[in-house]
DNA sequence: CTCCCAACCGACCGATCGGTCGGATCTACT
DNA sequence: AGTAGATCCGACCGATCGGTCGGTTGGGAG
């Protein structure tokens, strides 16, 4: 165990975490080749075996790190409290926010959803990573439930809503080039992540008709 | 050139890219072997080699004809009338019905569109993919244009809406084993199709909130 | 100084990758 | 019968894959 990595340069351990997550989010898991990691850590290859014993390993905690972030953030913006409405609008506006802030984040997670065999494993990394989006679905489905029974939102299928909404936070930022192109700008600019959570905050309110009621 | 195929059996062409898109699907253009496309179809490597001169172009081929039968089913949607909310319920019910028919389709295009290399070639299948996924994207923002023109959609940037609400019609149905979770039913069951579809509807139309208007 | 151990490396392993090549088989047309 | 073209195959190619192995550093503890 290292003594304490006391705020100055990184490990390696966390320089191969970087590396990784990059190319994973860009390549995914089958593109990325461990020689690719290793240069782009400046290391061998069998270095990089020395700090995760395997490449499936070493994605998994590509996607526990990702998710153990995500999930802290979630919690403690739902922890701040108010009503159902704005616990919402803050979630949805700080989840954005931070998959903005790691072009890699929504990329690499859609893609882990992706695979069949998903985290099959069962190692602790593996463990922790079901825990955290367990957590994190949880807890935007008892927010929903919450605003539904006291009749700020409106009665609907809590897990439907919940996939659909998910997507459409998420898949912007996972869009990569064929987001530019639709936008014209790239769509982790300031200005365009100001636009997309306006424009999703407001879908959430309003939807997409004028004066709601048919 | 083949005499005609009479509506009978597939050809092997045919038989090749239903497999391959099924695995495209799965697994991601890095994560599938040619000989296991091969071995799909009961063909040998070199049979496969024969109809598509390389992995690219097949898996160009595969992309092409989903985005043409998407666009197809698209622009006939389109191309029915009816006012401008009329038309964006008939056009997100089809588009969600079509992923619902075909579990690779959506799977597949989110994933192609995470490739950072994209759709690079310059093939004659690659050309046919970019004008269909532009005439897709277009179609669509001109429907949300007269929507708004005419005062029946919100105020709102097109584009952004745009991104947004192809996520939330694609991601559902490329979530895999997640949806599945997180409905606890597949989400390719009609009834689950059913409801994503009403839900998707109502989103649209009123938003999450309870009686519009902040 | 010695011993230890984490970190690191180059060389190597069997397997698989995308792709090529020469030839076999079949059908259709002359 | 002869031939052209389409389809298919087994054997093979160099490259790269994930992973292993033996060995060399270098700093900290006794």
């Amino acid at each position: 165990m290292t003594v304490a990595t006391l705020a100055s340069e990184p490990s390696s351990r966390d320089r191969i975490l970087d590396v990784a997550e990059g190319l994973f989010a860009r390549r995914g898991y089958a593109g990325v080749g461990m020689k690719e990691v290793a240069d782009g850590v400046g290391l061998g290859k069998s270095s990089v075996f020395h700090h995760f014993a395997s490449k499936a390993e070493l994605y998994s905690a590509v996607c526990a790190r990702i998710l153990s972030t995500i999930e802290d953030r979630l919690v403690r913006s739902l922890a701040e409290g108010g009503a159902p409405q704005v616990r919402l609008e803050r979630l949805v506006g700080e989840l954005m926010e931070l998959l903005a802030a790691h072009p890699s984040y929504a990329r690499l997670l859609l893609r882990s959803l992706f695979e069949d065999d998903d985290l099959a494993g069962d190692g602790p990394e593996e463990q922790a990573a079901q825990r955290a989006i367990g957590g994190i679905m949880e807890s935007m489905a008892t927010l929903l439930k919450e605003g539904m029974a006291s009749g700020v939102f409106r009665a609907s299928s809590v897990p439907h809503v919940l996939l659909l909404t998910v997507g459409q936070i998420a898949f912007p930022f996972a869009s990569g080039e064929f987001g530019q192109e639709v936008l014209g700008k790239d769509v982790f600019d300031p200005a365009q992540v100001k636009r997309l959570k306006k424009e999703a905050l407001e879908l959430v309110q309003f939807g997409l008709v004028e004066q709601g009621r048919a």
